[in-house]
Order: C-alpha cells, then structure tokens, then sequence
DNA sequence: CCTCAAACTGGACAAGTGTCTGGACTATAG
DNA sequence: CTATAGTCCAGACACTTGTCCAGTTTGAGG
C-alpha cells in the first residue's frame, strides 16, 4: 500500500484515496462555475464526482471547506517571484503582486465562491485560510526586501485582501486587482 | 393611524411595527453578544424581543439581514466630521478614520458577527452594504477634498474594509482598525 | 486463494431555516 | 356599536445540511 502525506487531512493516505480528494476538488471547481456559491453542495459535488455524499463528507466537512481548498490549491500554484534587486520598491511589490493574479485569474464565479467560502467560521476553513494569508504576506514581504518596508506590505496585504472582498461584491474586476494593488503600492513607495 | 417612513421595506409602517422593528434589533444586539455569530438565529432574537418568529420573519429575512441593519444603523450614527482646513490630507482623513471607529466600539463579538453578516449574498443584505459602502466613501472623500487624492481615497477605502476583514479574523484588534488606516493615509499622503 | 481490516456505500436521521396558513386580535371607518 | 381590512400569532410544512450506521466492497499480506 503506498501512501502520500495530504494537507487535506492529518493522516497518511492511500493513492486512491488522493485521487477521491482530487476528483472532489475538480468537481467542486465545475461544479461552482455552473452553479454559483449559492447553488454549491457537497452532495452535487459528490455526486458530480462519482462519490457517495458520506464519503466525501469524510474528506470536507462542508462546502465552504471544498472551496477553501481549492483556493489554497491555487495560491500554493502560483510560482515563486523573482526578485530583481535594481528595480524600485514599487517596481518589486508590483511583480509578486502580478503573479498573484494567476490566484485569480480563470471563471470569476470560482474566485468569487472561493473568497466567500474562506470567510467562514468553521475550523477546516480557518487553518486554510491561515496558510493562505501567511503565504501571500510571505510573497510580499519576500518582494518588498528591507525591513524598513514592513510597513507598506502590512498596508499591502490588508488592501490586497480588501480589494478581493470589493471584487467579490462586484465593485471591481478580478482582472484589475492586480493593477489596484500595484497602484496602492506606488503611492506609498516614495522612491518610484 | 400615524405613519413612518422606514429603510428597511418599501411601505410605510405604523408606529407599533417601528417598534417592533426596534425591538428586534435592539433584542439582535443583546443576542449575538451573548451567543456569537454562529448562536444567533431569527427565532432566538424574535423570542427575546417577545415576538412571534413568523413576525420577525416579515421584517427580515434572515439572520444577517438583521445583522446588517444593525450595523447600517451604527454608520448612520456616526456623526460627520468636521473638516479642518488648515490641515494636511493624512490628518483630515485620518480625523475621518477616526470617527469612523464609533462603528467598532462595543463589543468586539457583535461588531465580529454584524461584518460577517454584510458578506452575505442575500438581496435584502446586498442593499444595506451598498449603502454602508457609500456611505463611509463620502465621508473619507470629503474629508480629503480634493480630487487630485481620489485615488488616494479608492485605496484608503479598500484598506479600511480590508482592516475590517483582519479584525474579523481575529488578526489585528477592532480599536487597532483607525488607527492603522490612518497609518495607510500617512504612507500616501507625501505633504504629510 | 483466503483473511481481515479499512474504506465506501446509500439510506436513515436529527437539527435548523425560511415559508405558509387559518384563526385571533386590533384599530380605523361608517 | 359594528363591520372590516390589516396585522399578529402559533404551529405545521418542505427543504437543506451534516452525522451516523449496518452492509458491502476493496486490496494488502499471508
């Protein structure tokens, strides 16, 4: 039997059982596209994935945790930035906080569900979305370089995280949170 | 039958359903304190308020509905800010910001459920969390004045949701939210 | 091939949420 | 005072969600 450590759960795995983990998630991701947040359950994910409802219920305990997932799927995706030290403060932020677009680019309906699902109470969910917020200061804070920025990436990660939640609401695109963030960063980045 | 105009339906109620109305955000209050976000329920607060739930259930729709109101009132109270003149950017809307921390005074517990109820994608809910967004915009945008730090603004305001968001998640204090917005300010504002 | 422990299944289950309805109550108008 | 329209109440209702259980299937080791 061979195994494989999961973040999913605190315990080793069976090839297959990563596989069950795995078709979850996709499902989840198809799933929600087509039906939105509201229309989400992890029983039409289930069935959607060719898993009875309880077993997926042994890997997620709710949707908003299928979602959370899927998210942290996605941040631990995005490639580590390249820091080039010549450049400005603001011209590094704005390069790490580019390739976090990737986290949000694809269906808006996903990122939407996914940011939502993250705010959740529920404790699956609070330790993904820790994981999620340590890494994404990580990026920044790797970007930014000198302490003496600590400041401006503090500020970053919050604006960062408020822009998601303004688009999630629909005031502002996905595609542009990238580009509000990049803004904020220069407008506190004397040395542009 | 004497009438009064009310936000929170389209018709106009008589004095005892504005009561009621009180009754039940005010019984909201005194709830979530003792229970949480995740104790509360529409039949808890209806009982307290000594109303029957199918009342209750007239004048609001669901938990975060009355969540939301709640916290649309808050912002209503908060008195506006006088706009010093004589003062740079970073201090008139930093004098702003720091009204605005009349939202989250009191207890942390109702301010924590009231800004999870706002994420919700319920009809009634959206309409409240435009307003509150206006709302708190014009009055960061007044007190910046000119239009050359709307961009300023922008930012500042997706901070301060952001900030709201941390606090929230239990990572930064409710009474910590000013004064680290008006932190942002200064970092933006280079006539500081 | 056989054994056995682990995992999966599908259905039942309790708890909670929002809606609906028939009857009681209230206050305005005649 | 009576008629009547509108509100409130209490309970029933359908629906969803997460849990649980007994029976079956799976697959690694002997």
């Amino acid at each position: 039997m061979s195994v494989a450590l999961h973040e999913t759960r605190r315990r080793q795995l069976t090839d297959r059982q990563v596989e069950a983990i795995d078709l979850l998630i996709h499902a989840t991701e198809a799933e929600v596209d087509e039906t939105g947040y509201d229309g989400l359950s992890v029983r039409g994910v289930a069935r959607r994935a060719g898993v009875a409802p309880a077993t997926a219920y042994t890997y997620f305990s709710s949707k908003d945790h299928l979602l959370a997932e899927l998210l942290w799927r996605r941040v631990r995706g995005v490639g580590e930035t390249v820091v080039d030290p010549s450049g400005s403060t603001a011209d590094r932020l704005g390069a790490a906080v580019a390739d976090l677009g990737e986290i949000t680019s694809g269906s808006p309906a996903v990122v939407a569900a996914c940011t939502q699902a993250l705010l959740s109470s529920h404790g699956d969910v609070k330790a993904l979305r820790e994981h999620i917020g340590v890494d994404i200061r990580r990026r920044l804070a790797a970007a930014a370089g000198s302490d003496r920025d600590r400041r401006i990436v503090d500020v970053l990660v919050t604006t960062y995280f408020g822009a998601l939640l303004s688009a999630g609401m629909g005031h502002m695109a996905y595609v542009d949170v990238p580009e509000f963030v990049v803004a904020a960063a220069r407008l506190m980045s004397s040395d542009a």
